[in-house]
DNA sequence: ACTCGCCTTTGGTCTAGTCCAACTGGGGGC
DNA sequence: GCCCCCAGTTGGACTAGACCAAAGGCGAGT
């Protein structure tokens, strides 16, 4: 029972020197090797009997486990066990609502409102929104859900001097910007949009039935509308190993004609 | 030494029930504290010294630590310590080159070719090169520094046959897009990038100097000329833990009338 | 025949401890 | 005075095992 650390060669076949590899990631790969055997929603060997057949510990196979969940291709369920899981969905990045760019992939779009109510502008918001600091905000939370499975929390702050009555205008017409389009007379325009990573927080993770540490996209948008105000700032927390993002890049006005 | 994992109410003032908050959770925030007390690059108290304070195993203060070196918060030198991190660069999602992303900027450019060599096109690149499977493909490893600080791997795939002798072009003028539009007259024009979460592989956490298993960001970019046709298609990685990416969204075409 | 509840199985969390690897600094040798 | 080596410190990897929590099957009781 000596501890046994091997020092392996990386052999990827890439380019440049040697790597250390720690052990579980050699697991991980004969983990995946079983994995890509087996047709998706179909169940993975228990962690306990993975640990015995590839005489490691099971902490070491949870190890690898974690990375493959983390990267989309294993599922897991407590008391049921390990899954392999669906490929990844693509989310376009466009000026649409969640409604509009469910529909153009023929996906169901469905949202719960999980919490709307007024906050006061920080300094941040004021400068986002173009208000005064203390100024009432519009704050709502949603959960999108793309068919039955839930794919995004997403938190959106408007003025409340701007858009008064939200909550009615948002329960007559199905899509925040068609409310906004022809209640308030405000048309989107640009937009910008910023992308990072994060990890799920127990909150997160409740609601997106995922696990707490498991990498997310968080994408914040800041849009603005025909006359160049700031209309809102967008908070969206997606799961990471379930979405692709993609957008179309056209060259830049400057560039056009060289 | 009863094992007693604490069920605990999750608080951060959100809407929605009550989460199960594990353990390393919470030492996650009291580490996250410390560190928030601290300045950009001082050091922070060792690991083994951390779990007598917080009184808890190292292995939970191990978990915590790592959460927030996977988003960035901190970074960790074995040997040296646990240390503050610097905030997340910024990176814009246009049709630039590398080298005129990162005048843009005020920062350094460089990069590093790590491997050059033909391929033969399998039935994924002959779709999106538009040639035939089988057909010979440049693929050019690059690593891409922002100042000396190692940025991203970026692996570029071209049709040998459509540009020849591209090692010597690419030696003769600094960025590929020069070397393309000076040496076979083609510009670029349009290009559709797909963004997605990964976790890094032991090659690409040595080149990046960061560690295996951390979330990345991977960056597939599939680019066209001015008549249409694709002319590359890029894979690149960067540690998302370091990066947030931006992209500016117009409003579409049919869309710009209403 | 149905229902309730226990028990097994499977994943989830945590501990305590061992050994490896890399950086640092001090002391001895040249 | 300079260099090298060795020991201490710090992070990295792994083990073995404990107990918790959720899911589901099965059997006893009604």
């Amino acid at each position: 029972m000596t501890t046994d650390i091997s020092i392996v060669q990386y052999d990827t076949g890439m380019s440049g020197g040697a790597a250390r590899v720690p052990k579980y990631y050699h697991v991980k790969q004969q983990v995946l090797a079983i994995a890509e055997s087996l047709t998706p929603g179909s169940r993975m060997p228990a962690e306990r009997l993975l640990a015995v057949r590839l005489t490691t510990s099971r902490t070491t196979v949870r190890l690898a486990l974690q990375e493959l969940v983390g990267e989309g291709r294993l599922d897991r369920i407590q008391g049921k066990g390990t899954f392999i899981a669906r490929p990844k969905l693509y989310r376009v990045l466009q000026l649409t609502s969640h409604t509009e760019d469910m529909q153009a992939q023929g996906l169901e779009p469905a949202s719960r409102i999980l919490d709307m109510r007024h906050i006061e502008a920080d300094e941040e918001l004021s400068r986002l929104l173009d208000i005064d600091v203390g100024e009432q905000v519009v704050r709502i939370e949603r959960l999108r859900l793309a068919g039955d499975e839930p794919m995004a929390i997403e938190t959106t702050h408007l003025s409340a001097r701007r858009f008064p009555d939200l909550r009615k205008s948002l329960a007559r017409y199905r899509s925040l910007y068609t409310a906004l389009g022809e209640v308030y007379g405000v048309h989107l325009s640009e937009a910008e949009e910023g992308i990072e990573t994060s990890l799920a927080t127990p909150y997160e993770a409740r609601l997106l039935a995922t696990d707490v540490g498991l990498p997310m996209m968080l994408l914040s948008r800041h849009s603005h509308d025909t006359e160049g105000r700031p209309v809102e700032w967008v908070r969206s927390v997606y799961r990471g190993s379930r979405y692709k993002f993609v957008v179309t890049l056209m060259p830049m006005a400057d560039r056009a004609s060289d």
